[in-house]
DNA sequence: CGTGCCTTTGATAACTCTCAAGAGAGGTGG
DNA sequence: CCACCTCTCTTGAGAGTTATCAAAGGCACG
């Protein structure tokens, strides 16, 4: 992309006053105006079922964007709600959609980013339909570790930006299970917990969770 | 839209020869190229996992559109085949892209289906986060409901497209699940089954079901 | 220094999977 | 046209995994 198209975007995007802890960006109910890019912290986004139960749809880390799933309706479908302190972009959707009109690669470019949304929520339903509950977690934090690796730091070191709770949810586990899962691997060695400081020590027996279950309580 | 643009947009279109039953539309190695609309038939699309097991990832159904997770990668990731005799259109992606780029409107309205796509994702992510089989079982039921109507077709009755290994595969269930909870539903007249015909009998129970476990063995 | 939330651990119960077997449907070849 | 074979679907019994219930310790925050 051109420095001139460059700036043009540059342009169109707002920077937001930090979030703090537990404060919500943008709720369900809402006009949807604009897609956000996280810049620092981490988000959660969940929604409400019909009984009032929360359901934890994904976690935003630096430099992914959220919001998108509220274009084809013009309402934001889903809760977004910080989980730690944290800065985000608001990228007004309408002007985004004009300049994609000017600008043929930036108009590429998102088509690909909704693709890649669209490529995660598949990894993520297939990630759930594997029965294993070892096998999520394992898949959630190589995930984790994949994404903290593209920002440049540690694939193997971080800390775990959202609760035990939300882990659960978001996997379909309860917390109980999550925690003896966390207290077992690293039992047997292939990972280090700390609350929520994390570091794999072993990735290929975490990539390989479930496929041999002989060192299940060594 | 208008007339002109409507006769652009249907010219890039080109129509598939139909596809037998088992025959793939496009495999999981090819290059990315087209996306596809479905006219008649229906198709599942899924992968393969590194141990060689089938994982199913959606159904698709006339009026709906697949392929739209190769856009970010230039190859496809899922294998798509049909499920019965279909006939898909081709819609070739760059002459869409250019064409987007010359009508907002159809840019518009690409934007919202693939952030449909990702709406739907999400739901089924919720869906399978639910621990019940019931549930799962329901909410599929629904979801092909619906779509039928969307179609101008019956929201009660119909025929699935698809084997119950593919519902239970795409679920994360196991086949004799799916199998004893179609009879359960039957037993307790929520859902007349006839090997593939289904009836909704009872909307409200469909919806409800895991809400209350009263009737669990009436 | 409480209070509340998060996390862990144990015991029990419920759900779903696996294994096993048989019936039905559809396609193929003799 | 029928026999045969395969794939699909159903049903039963037992085993395994995960949820639920209960309780206690740790940590952060006011």
């Amino acid at each position: 992309m051109a420095p001139a198209q460059l700036d043009q975007l540059d342009q169109i995007i707002q920077r937001g006053r930090p979030l703090k802890r537990g404060e919500h960006l943008f709720r369900a109910a809402d006009d949807f105006n604009s897609v956000y890019a996280v810049r620092s912290g981490a988000l959660k986004t969940y929604v409400l079922s019909d009984e009032g139960e929360e359901q934890v749809t994904g976690f935003y880390l630096p430099g992914e964007i959220l919001g998108m799933d509220g274009i084809s309706t013009a309402r934001h479908l889903s809760n977004a709600k910080s989980l730690e302190t944290a800065t985000v972009c608001e990228i007004p959707f309408h002007r985004l959609e004009d300049l994609s009109q000017k600008i043929p690669s930036l108009q590429h470019h998102f088509f690909g980013l909704m693709s890649k949304e669209i490529r995660a929520d598949r990894e993520l339903h297939m990630l759930l339909s594997k029965k294993s509950a070892d096998d999520r977690v394992a898949s959630l934090l190589l995930s984790l570790a994949a994404r903290q690796q593209r920002r440049g730091l540690s694939n193997k070191r971080f800390r775990l930006p959202m609760s035990r709770y939300d882990i659960a949810n978001y996997l379909g586990l309860a917390v109980e299970t999550v925690s003896r899962i966390f207290t077992r691997f690293q039992q047997q060695k292939m990972l280090w917990v700390d609350g929520r400081e994390v570091e794999i020590l072993d990735r290929p027996a975490l990539c390989g969770t479930g496929s041999h279950d002989s060192v299940q309580d060594a």
